[in-house]
Order: structure tokens, then sequence, then C-alpha cells
DNA sequence: TAAGTTTGAAACCAAAAGGTTTCATGTATG
DNA sequence: CATACATGAAACCTTTTGGTTTCAAACTTA
């Protein structure tokens, strides 16, 4: 099953879990330790990270190491980005309202 | 109850609907003509947008009009922005290990 | 090799999510 | 006023989610 990265970062817990791996790889048991659930319970979290690429497995003898692979976040963060011109400052709104001008301008000098 | 703006967020159906009304506020009738489930579906999928803030909703007549308020997903927008820096250029990768390089050298020196 | 450690997976459970049909209410309008 | 329309809400159902306990397997190490 292909999971949804929108979906993966939904629940607290996972994105809790994500932030304790960003900057150093971790196994199953180190990650579980820092959460009040059981291990089963994260790992099946992280399973849930895993399917959706989120997290990269490295097996080191009997341990699984962790490793987030955050540029998955940039889907999601692009999503956003369409949307940004919606809410970003008043000033903004005018440069893109200047930009706008300019823009007729030019295809009129063209013209 | 306080919605999550990333639980609202994690149905395509529901970012299908902020996409519908990002542009122009639409009553729950005409939003609900443009899914294939149920009216009542898609009000309740409205009724978690407008409780996380994601939607606003104006009386007229009879009618409400859905309006979306995108500046909510900055939410999101900023804590994936955190994470950038481990996803963006290879250059910013390099310099990542030069400065790791550099730290383990100093941790050396100590010893 | 035997005991301890790290993990995966199965069986099970309660609550939440997403959907439906049905009914009530307020608003327009012929 | 009477009928049609837009909406909110309740009751109900099925699937998914997030959690548990338990057991098996693979790897370490004394």
């Amino acid at each position: 099953m292909k999971r949804d990265v929108f979906q993966a970062i939904a629940d607290p817990t996972r994105r809790e879990i994500l932030n304790f791996i960003a900057f150093e790889p971790q196994n199953v048991n180190t990650v579980a330790a820092q959460f009040d659930v059981s291990r089963t319970a994260i790992y099946k979290h992280m399973k849930i990270l895993i399917e959706c690429g989120l997290v990269d497995v490295r097996q080191k003898g009997r341990e699984r190491y962790c490793a987030a692979k955050l540029e998955q976040l940039s889907e999601v963060a692009e999503w956003i980005e369409q949307y940004r011109q919606f809410w970003t400052s008043r000033l903004d709104a005018l440069e893109n309202y200047l930009n706008d001008v300019q823009k007729n301008n030019n295809s009129k000098k063209k013209k």
C-alpha cells in the first residue's frame, strides 16, 4: 500500500518521531524509549513513515537504524506554496500587483 | 473541539474542497455538487475545515458562503520549513558534511 | 551453546473517521 | 400562504486507526 505523506504527518506522534531522528538516525528501541506508548505502537508508526518514504532503514547487525528522509516533505510544502500568495503580507500583495501591471505593460508593448 | 490543521489537510477530499473555494467563496451545495459523495458528507468535511480555521462562513440569505482562509496553512508550512535545510541543494549537504568534519577534528583535538 | 537483546508480526480491541439515510428548520418565491 | 430550496443535525453503519499483549525469529555475547 502506497502511503500518503499528508496522512503520515497528520499524527502528532509521527511528527515527533521525525523530529527525533531528523538529526541522527536511531534504532527502533531508542525511538520508542522517548515515548509513553509501547514499542510496538512506535514500530507501527515507523512502518507508516517508511511506507511513504519519510523514513529509511539501514540494517546494522541486529539493530535497524531509522533515518528521516525529510525531502519527502517537499510534496506537502509545494502543495502549500501554491496558495501562499493568498496569505502573505499586504506588501507582497502590492508587489504581486505591480508585477502583474508590469507584465501587462510588456504584453501591450509587444503588440 | 480544537481541530488540527495537519489532520484537516490529511484527507484528499478536504484538500480538493480547499482548492475549489480558494479563489472564490462557494455555498455548500455548489461545493457538494463537485464531488461524488453526498452533500452531508461534504458538510462534515466543511465542519472540520471550519473548526480548524481553514474555512470561514458568511451567511447570505438562506445560503452560506464558505471562504478558504489559507493563511492557516502557514502552521504546516513553518513546521516543514524548519527541516528544509536537510533536503535542499547538494551544496548544502556538502556544507553540512564539512561542518561535521570540522566538528570531529575539534573533538579529537580536545582529547 | 545458552541467555539476553532487538525486532517483526499476529490477534485482538476501542475509538475515530468517513460515509449514508432521514428529518427538522429557516428562507425564497410563485 | 404553500411549495421548493439550502442547510444542520441525528441515528446508524463500516472501515481505519492507534493502541495493547503475546509470540517467534534473528542476532550478540558471556
